[in-house]
DNA sequence: CTGTTAGCGCATTCAG
DNA sequence: CTGAATGCGCTAACAG
């Protein structure tokens, strides 16, 4: 591998030279640069990043941490994170924290250990304190699908709330008032916020909250499954059951389906969070949108503006969910 | 930060053996090996890990290129790599290359700068002449979901042959011979190859090929659709439609569902991948598996084994498909 | 078993 | 506008 010395003996120049038209910034006449540039090309030239990372103290690396990797929710997150950090020529480590509170700050350490510029976090298991107290060192953090107030500059969120209260507003006006709600795990704030809307919309509405048709899953398709079978062993009546998410969603109706249930005739579903596959299915989910992929965007622009100097960009930290009506919520009007 | 010469004074011993300590290799006393350590314990050192790669001209970095980090496939196979590769305290950087030659070459050299010590690619645009030109290189690269008989032992993939063959000779074995087929984009090799098994299923079973049965998708839900909306404007009949993928098949029957043709009574589908959200639609779609976690973690471990000379690890480079039987393909026989 | 000495490839003063 | 010198934090011979 050529080095810049090869290139500014080439070239007939100084080390330092070479150094200058690489980073564009610094004054070098024309024919100088010219000279520079053609012995790069020649030597087929590429600057060793790590060495720059190790002179300059800035690694041009960003770390992603999220919850898992696979699901249809991170990959989209992380497509728009690594196009627009890439784009910036930034490049991106991701680690896995599996929803686990050791592995979780293991991930954080093992990223700020390999000298990133800047960390994106998706963590559910960690601590506002931990992450309160990270966010004073050296290392700046952004935090997807959280908020902390006391670092809520650095939060991008979706206002779960209001997302829970849509979806149960829109069932409550299509006639539905024996309600069914499957909740995320209660631990996790998206869960918490969700159902927090659930419950206003009730109120609004003057219907009670029915502990007996309540069921708290894990936001994966085979809880949700259980907590159709939890539900239709009840002596109450339900005609609609109301998702934390789209997967558990699916594993509900699929049960439903195999105990000859129609949907949405007999049992009208609703989810949140707009997977792409419950389009494909029959019939297909009325949902809560979740703009994931803005949210990952938007975090990779904090990390631009904020540590990389870019200015005019704009940082919007809190998105706003929206209704997606299709076909599995019977209107009873 | 504290660096090792800190640690070295505080310990009262020399750098190098700070260095010994933390690279275990070498001999050093209890004595001062524990001076050592509670030294390091009382600065909180963490070792530079960019200061480390360029005095050993070794990053620990992988790079590992996917044509998109969103979808269900790429997110399992991207967790298995993350995780064996963490595990032995490498990390991996990501980059997408969207099925795109000038992307995925972009990438690639992406990666390559970033001093990566080798490269996982899943990538479908660039050349066969460019992937072995590429393999000769330093850096060594292992290639998933390929094969090129040139650079057979950096090959990971799936016999989709076989794949392809057991889907018909299910679905010949239950009494259908009146085939329709849903095929890949036929530039990519995965869906050349699933074809070319369904023909020699159909060849063994004398059952002709009927091209005006047959459509192009592009491994996507709408592309099913698509398919499915020619083939029912047909003239000739059939009663089943083999896909070459899950969700090519997921977008099929849902259009299928929409124009009142009951499956699997009326029409029945057989799909290809095993992804995971199929298992939750009605009917559950049969179909064949595809192990990409297990061939990303194998390519992790061929990283570990090749570059990072850790023996005794077997590498398998060939992963047999296995059929899924569920709901969606009728018994006619 | 331990210390000394050179670099790794580049950015960044400071002179000129 | 350009060159010389210094150091980023660490590894790796080579001595001792």
């Amino acid at each position: 591998m050529a080095t810049i010395y090869d290139v500014s003996i080439l070239a007939g120049v100084s080390l330092a030279t070479v150094s200058r038209v690489m980073n564009k910034n610094t004054n070098v006449s024309e024919k100088t640069k010219k000279k520079v540039q053609d012995a790069m090309e020649q030597l087929g030239y590429r600057p060793s990043s790590i060495a720059q990372s190790l002179a300059s103290n800035c690694s041009n690396s960003i770390g992603v941490l999220v919850s898992q990797l696979n699901g249809p929710f991170y990959g989209a997150m992380m497509t728009e994170i690594e196009s627009a950090l890439r784009n910036a020529n930034k490049h991106v480590i991701i680690a896995a924290g599996h929803s686990d509170e050791d592995q979780e700050r293991e991930a954080v350490e093992f990223l700020l250990d390999r000298g990133c510029d800047a960390l994106i976090l998706d963590v559910e298991a960690l601590s506002d304190d931990y992450l309160i107290a990270l966010s004073q060192k050296r290392t700046p953090i952004v935090l997807i699908n959280r908020y902390i107030s006391e670092i809520a500059d650095r939060c991008i969120h979706l206002n779960n709330v209001l997302g829970g209260y849509l979806a149960t507003k829109h069932v409550l006006s299509h006639g539905h008032t024996k309600l069914a709600y499957i909740a995320g795990p209660l631990l996790k704030p998206d869960a918490r916020e969700r159902l927090e809307g659930h419950k206003k919309a009730l109120a609004e509405h003057d219907v009670n909250f029915d502990d007996t048709l309540f069921y708290e899953g894990n936001f994966f398709e085979p809880s949700g499954s259980d907590a159709m079978e939890y539900l239709l062993k009840q002596d109450t009546h339900f005609t609609c059951v109301i998702c934390a998410n789209d997967q558990m969603a699916s594993g509900a109706i699929s049960v439903s389906l195999e105990h000859h249930v129609m949907v949405p005739e007999q049992l009208s579903f609703i989810g949140y969070d707009n997977f792409p596959f419950p389009k494909y299915i029959s019939p297909k989910l009325s949902t809560v949108s979740n703009p994931i992929q803005e949210m990952g965007k938007m975090a990779a622009l904090w990390v631009l503006k904020n540590v990389y100097k870019k200015p005019d960009i704009n940082i919007v930290n809190t998105f706003t969910p929206q209704l997606i009506l299709r076909d599995s919520v019977k209107n009873n009007q």
